[in-house]
DNA sequence: GTGGGTATTGAACGATCGTCCAGTCACTCG
DNA sequence: CGAGTGACTGGACGATCGTTCAATACCCAC
């Protein structure tokens, strides 16, 4: 049993417990996050999901900033594109397959409405926005280089509201024409002259 | 005791279980809704919430339709003015102190999550925005008669889009500026030629 | 091996949850 | 007056919650 060859390379136990409070806050919001329902859902044991986070409140909030850590990347696209074309990709990104998917939109929502319930994720929520924001008005500022960096904060905040809002009407009811139509407005939005 | 004149006029108490719902859902979200804190914020009984209503889900159901029976007024103006000074004090109105308060956007937002997370409640925010999107249609219409019954419906999906970004950005954090503009690109979307 | 730290387990705690129910109060009708 | 009905109360139930904890498995330095 000691040097047991069919191992499964499991992945880090600690990662499988956030993967499930990400899966779970995603599905059920945040009442379906329970600390025996992340251990089912990861596989581990109750005792375990204490033993790495103090309590629910440091469990979550660990949670909050793993999903912040992957959304970062939404505004750091490929280098290799020209200034204009990289910032077209970041604002189509949001209506790619990848992104648009029920599962993000819904977990989207859930993070939204934890940060106004509970003041002590409301902080993380906020901070993550304004790093968007600032992603945002970076891509801006290199395709439209004659633009004040305060002209570039305006146009991605302008965006910021309606990608919010694209989400959200994709949540309530997809309809790809309208979001075709709110990406058009986007990009109107930050290459205007 | 039996004429007491000094007697409360007492709020129905109905009226007054649900309205603790919907202020315990604005502020905590479905997880503060517990029989137990309804009861306490509307004070009555623990007994009473359950004699009026079988079950919880039953409650949350009702206090639902409950909110959804004030929101219908959003898009139903005053008919002493014309269509397109109607149209703009609809357009306007999402923005007024009334409707822009944390109270409100917070419960919108909890609605929404809730919403996704529980499929017996999914229905009901369906339709209800189904409905608004028909009276803003309406009131399109009624602005600019030259224009197609599904131009005008199209129009009346884009303005829900900036919307409900407009609510989800002022709850994030209320920029007054991007909500002005966020405004005028409503209407015009709506008063396009 | 042996000791010691780290990772992991499941049982147990009190608190709170949704639900149920026996009983009280107020009022109406015969 | 007494019987009946609907509004209302609070205690009790089993289930589940977050948290704690003693015990075990694993692994590497000695």
């Amino acid at each position: 049993m000691a040097s047991s060859a069919a191992e499964v390379p499991e992945k880090d136990r600690q990662a499988r417990i956030l993967d499930a409070v990400v899966r779970l806050l995603g599905t059920g919001g945040i009442s379906a996050v329970s600390m025996r329902a992340v251990a089912r859902e990861a596989g581990v044991s109750l005792g375990l999901v204490n033993y790495h986070y103090a309590d629910k409140t440091s469990l979550v909030r660990a949670a909050l900033h793993w999903i912040e850590q992957q959304d970062i990347a939404l505004v750091e696209p490929d280098p290799s594109l020209e200034p204009e074309a990289r910032l077209r990709t970041a604002l189509g990104r949001v209506a790619e397959p990848e992104f648009l998917t029920t599962e993000y939109l819904s977990l989207r929502l859930q993070l939204w409405a934890l940060a106004r319930a509970h003041v002590e994720f409301e902080q993380i929520n906020t901070e993550a926005q304004k790093r968007y924001r600032a992603g945002l008005s970076r891509l801006v500022r290199a395709a439209r280089p004659d633009l004040s960096k305060r002209e570039c904060d305006k146009r991605a905040a302008d965006i910021d509201v309606v990608q919010n809002g694209l989400w959200l009407t994709a949540l309530l009811g997809l309809d790809r024409a309208a979001i075709r139509r709110s990406i058009a407005r986007c990009e109107e939005i930050a290459l205007a002259p």
